[in-house]
RNA sequence: GGACCGGUAGUUCAGCUGGUUAGAAUGCCGGCCUGUCACGCCGGAGGUCGCGGGUUCGAGUCCCGUCCGGUCCGCCA
């Protein structure tokens, strides 16, 4: 049907006929002679037709935008002065001969020219043609490239690609589960998984030694820009390998990624405890391409009455930082106030801060509404302490720590951004050293990372003070983003037992949801780890996409619909009787 | 569950303190045009101002509710 994609054509082909199939990008009409602009997959060509094919002329006058047509016609160069700079093809054109018209098409809802944004709901709904953008088909080119990267390399590692089942048990535990309704089974149901983590170990206690899936992943909760109710990871499991072992081969397949596509060296990974960066940047996922750090000045304020920074008093469980941000001393009182509002959001209950003016001029080169509050002899440690200069702005927090760490840790992004002070590299590390677990608002303990990650003491150890145990966890992280996350597991039923204790699952709750499990581990389980990487937010970062929706052929809208199929909708009453379900009104509240 | 931004022509948007017939650009339709490439020129059509209620002599504009899209908090073992 064709000969050559559009955007193959070259000087080269002169004066060769071919044939090229594809959509009329633009086409313009002089009376006397008629341009369409074709475009395919590989790129746009331009066809000139004139009125000495009497024929395919009046084809191409009735032609419209997105008409999908057959042109047979000869390679020429352009002619002096007419040559296109901006076009990959803009050397030569085609001489039409034959047009044929393929399918006519609608005047389409979105004009595929960059010149404007559409809406997100119209582009949803008309996805084949906003797929059609070629700032799109790159994407998810760019995509499928990366996957077969990934594919390859831990082919080579000897990784086996095994699938694991869709239709799976449900785990009451973390992120709700999508439902699947069983019709042999009344009254009972599938979930779709959240992970293929279980599976996954199992397939280590099968001697797999080696596994990888990119899998669909589903969670029911809500969404964000970064996040959608159905993604994808590359998922890989290993035996017989510790955590140095499984994080090499990570880091060795991530490089080999950014070099095969984007030709970035990202060197080898720094590594971080979870407890430094937490310290350094109130974040488990710290943006290295940022220099600004929290540093805690609770000893130097330890005389102060916090409520000046509408803080709560200064005890255990708290924590007081100061942010030091060169050239901030310009920002308006406006934008401070702003900061003030934003730091809201994660529930601090003010945002104090110093404007230094001249750092020479002592008490009278700063500018502050606390520094009376504080005392003159407190600040002008801090300023020695801080290291402040002129020009500087110190913003302090002081709040529980978790609400310092969040609340500081994302004005430190968000300043950095105002100020463009966020480093144009890329920003690879290792966060290590997580705790097992996290205490909950009423005290209970829940899995920092999930139930089956190894500790790195004994059951016995763990027993005696699990707040303060480590895990044998590490996630990688990109430029603030965590790009994926592993750990090495737990092997052994008794370590699993201890866990889920620490958790409060008992032997026989434990028995009943994950006992499968519990088998496996019994009957020779090797020593086993992973990780999972998160292929969408990595295709974002690559590709410097804004949404994640950018980087998905059909993604779902916030509320996690599909305005293309009107997903999710309505179904039968037969469907349902015959899977012994009864609808009930939606409550109103 | 919550906060904020948006919803006006096919599309992207403007529409002031409530006041005559709701505008622009682009797209679309028709005409002209033999070298354009976001072609150009002339003309034309195109609106349930998301939906429902309220205030008012009068609502795109103000108020309440609701739906949809987006960003974020909670949530995401």
């Amino acid at each position: 049907m064709r000969s050559h994609y559009c955007g193959e054509l070259n000087e080269k082909l002169e004066d060769q006929e071919v044939v090229l199939c594809g959509w009329v990008h633009r086409r313009r009409d002089h009376g006397g002679v008629i341009f369409l602009d074709v475009r395919d997959r590989e790129g746009i060509a331009q066809v000139v037709f004139d009125p000495d094919t009497e024929e395919s002329f009046a084809i191409a006058e009735g032609v419209r935008n997105e008409f999908v047509i057959r042109v047979k016609g000869r390679v020429r160069l352009r002619p002096e002065g007419t040559i296109n700079e901006d076009m990959p093809t803009g050397k030569i054109e085609v001489l039409g001969k034959e047009l044929e018209i393929l399918n006519a098409a609608n005047t389409p809802p979105i004009q595929l020219d960059e010149h404007e944004k559409v809406g997100e709901d119209v582009r949803l709904h008309y996805r084949y043609i906003d797929l059609r953008r070629p700032e799109m088909l790159e994407r998810l080119r760019f995509r499928s490239k990366v996957s077969n990267t990934v594919r390859n390399f831990l082919d080579e590692n000897g990784f086996l690609d095994i699938e694991t089942p869709l239709l799976t048990k449900a785990t009451p535990e973390g992120a709700r589960d999508y439902l699947v309704p069983s019709r042999t089974h009344p009254n009972r149901f599938f979930a779709l998984p959240q992970s293929p983590q279980l599976f996954k170990q199992i397939l280590m206690a099968s001697g797999m030694d080696r596994y990888y899936q990119i899998a669909k992943c589903f969670r029911d909760e809500d969404l964000r820009a970064d996040r959608q109710p159905e993604f994808t990871q590359i998922d890989v499991e290993t035996s017989f390998m510790d955590e140095e072992q499984i994080m090499e081969v990570m880091e060795a397949l991530i490089v080999q990624v950014f070099k095969t596509h984007l030709n970035v060296d990202l060197g080898s990974f720094p590594r971080m405890s979870y407890a430094e960066a937490m310290r350094r940047y109130g974040s488990d996922k710290p943006d290295l391409r940022i220099d600004l750090e929290l540093m805690d000045i609770a000893e130097q304020m330890k005389a102060v009455d916090f409520k000046v920074f509408s803080g709560p008093a200064n005890d255990a469980g708290s924590r007081v930082v100061a942010l030091r941000v060169p050239e901030g001393a310009s920002l308006s009182r406006k934008v401070i106030d702003d900061y003030t509002k934003f730091v809201g959001i994660y529930g601090a209950r003010g945002l104090a801060w110093i404007k230094v003016n001249d750092i020479n001029a002592g008490i009278e080169g700063l500018q502050s509404p606390i520094i009376k509050f504080i005392g003159e002899d407190v600040v002008a440690g801090l300023m020695q302490d801080l290291q402040a200069e002129t020009g500087d702005i110190i913003f302090f927090g002081a709040d529980k720590a978790n609400v310092v760490n969040e609340a500081m840790g994302a004005l430190r992004l968000k300043v950095a951004q105002d100020l463009g002070q966020v480093k144009d590299i890329w920003a690879p590390l290792w966060v290590v050293d997580f705790p097992m677990f996290e205490q909950d608002s009423d005290g209970s303990l829940t899995s920092l990372h999930h139930p089956f990650t190894a500790p790195s003491c004994s059951a016995e150890e763990l027993a005696a003070s699990p707040a303060t145990a480590l895990s044998r966890a590490y996630d990688m992280v990109l430029n603030g983003t965590e790009l994926g996350g592993g750990s090495v597991r737990i092997n052994k039923p008794d370590m699993q037992q201890a866990v889920f204790k620490v958790l409060g699952i008992d032997e026989e709750e434990a028995r009943e949801k994950f006992g499968f499990l519990l088998d496996a581990l019994a009957y020779g389980c090797p020593p086993h780890g992973g990780i999972a990487f998160g292929l969408d937010r990595l295709i974002m970062l690559m590709t410097g996409a804004s949404s994640i929706r950018d980087v998905i052929a059909f993604p779902k809208t916030q509320s996690a619909a599909c305005p293309l199929t009107d997903a999710p909708g309505a179904v039968s009453s037969k469907q349902l009787r015959e899977l012994n379900i009864r609808l009930r009104e939606v409550e109103k509240s």
